[in-house]
DNA sequence: CAGAATCCCTGTCGATACTG
DNA sequence: CAGTATCGACAGGGATTCTG
């Protein structure tokens, strides 16, 4: 069975359970890990543990307000550990856990299928931009 | 190099690009990808193409209007191919492309994921709650 | 330094009604 | 059947200001 037929039978399944987010991980879990932040987060935690700033630095246009807020999602689903050291003024760094870690994997695969494919899409929309 | 290691290579050569997502394929890709309904109707069309209504009938709480919009949007992107029958009344059917199905191995390696993982998430948001 | 709080705007999305 | 059109609600998210 390859992928395609794979991932159609898993399809067939949730919605046998109504396709609730309770039940069905891709909606539970895609649906906060799809927003604009929380994978480029993830690629930055990927490459060590980093301090507020610092992902501030790395990733300009995000605001601190998204940043922190897409941070503590990421801490409440057990994916980023954030680690406060009550000094002043204060220091606090945010890293992978291994439940985060164990994510790469995954991850890694969707980015060199995107970066493989993106020509091609890129392509693909211009021709229906012209089109239309 | 492991998974963790290579994804945080990667985030360093994007951010040495300046991120923006013409070049970054993850916000080019993933931003359009990440939202709710998109990878939902590709594991639909994994199982094989299907007709407007009866992906209607398969995820019954998409309005018609997102479920338009979201098709549209993965046919101008390569994915998906949409073949119109000019009979009266209309018959359109939906199928992957070769690009779309080639989009379903990394796709099932994040549900997997999803599905291995997402009772830890549930666990640790549970947690997270009573903490406060 | 690392946020919290506030304001406000914008796009997203659902509901509804209509059409070829 | 497979949409389109229009309206309105709501939340995502930016800018700014304040704080321990």
């Amino acid at each position: 069975m390859d992928a395609c037929a794979a991932l159609g039978a898993k399809f067939e399944l949730w919605r046998t359970l109504q396709l609730d987010p309770e039940g069905c991980p891709v909606r539970g879990l895609l649906d906060k890990l799809g927003d604009r932040w929380s994978t480029l987060l993830i690629c930055s935690l990927a490459a060590g543990p980093k301090r507020f700033s610092a992902l501030h630095r790395q990733i300009p246009d995000i605001s601190k307000r998204m940043l922190t807020q897409t941070l503590r999602t990421l801490e409440a689903d057990g994916l980023v550990h954030r680690d406060v050291q009550p000094t002043v003024p204060p220091s606090v760094t945010y890293s992978l856990t291994p439940l985060g870690r164990s994510f790469a994997g995954p991850l890694l695969g969707l980015v060199e299928w995107a970066e493989t494919h993106y020509p091609a899409v890129l392509e693909t929309r211009a021709e229906t931009k012209r089109a239309a």
